[in-house]
DNA sequence: CGAACATTTAAGTGATTGCTTAAGTATAAT
DNA sequence: ATTATACTTAAGCAATCACTTAAATGTTCG
């Protein structure tokens, strides 16, 4: 057996310029392998590769029409990412507010 | 020259969960590299060079007491990850919005 | 059917990663 | 000064990565 999709980590999915740049262009859109590829300066393989890591991820979507495979979008698992990253916005938006609870619990 | 801090992009430097672990330890309080250590399955030198990478992010801040090192973190570089996921909120988010703006212009 | 098309899979390669152990460098304690 | 402490840097290694070209797999069209 080859194996299945092999299930990725959003995290590292999205740690590519390269896989950012191909979801950034399917956010406009849902497209044919074709199309997408035209967008960037990379083989077709190349690609395609990237998008079998951003399926495994879960973050795009297939659809077979004809001989073509339109990929879509599919920002779910990027929740995860929000969530995350949630966690450490009080670290920077937080600031003055700290501020403000350090020197009301320190006069 | 053997060449200065390496700055790394914010996307691969949290990409590894071990690097995540660790942000989310340094989240708690600053803390020399010995405790810091303390906490993961890992060499020392493992460490160190994980937050050597987070540090090329400009993720943490290193402070010399004595012969310790207090690393801390620093989220601010996170803002460019909030920011870039903020981007496809609305994929997951408004798809209900979406459906009602549809609705309204194509009643 | 056979040729053209759209795409994937395979195979190979150089670079990078994530770790390890061993050796170095600074600082502190005795 | 010597030795212990707290770390980093170096060297090495197996695994993974991001690509490439070449070959294979559907699928449509004439």
């Amino acid at each position: 057996m080859t194996g299945q999709p092999l299930a990725t980590d959003v995290f590292s999915a999205i740690s590519a310029p390269a896989r950012r740049a191909i979801l950034s262009r399917l956010a406009t859109s849902e497209m044919p392998m074709q199309k997408l590829a035209e967008s960037f300066d990379m083989s077709l393989p190349a690609v395609s590769q990237h998008l079998a890591v951003l399926k495994g991820a879960g973050l795009v979507s297939v659809r077979k029409a004809g001989r073509q495979r339109i990929y879509k979008l599919n920002a779910g698992p990027l929740e995860d990412v929000a969530n995350w990253v949630q966690e450490y916005e009080k670290f920077w938006t937080g600031k003055m507010a700290a501020l403000g609870d350090y020197l009301k619990e320190n006069p």
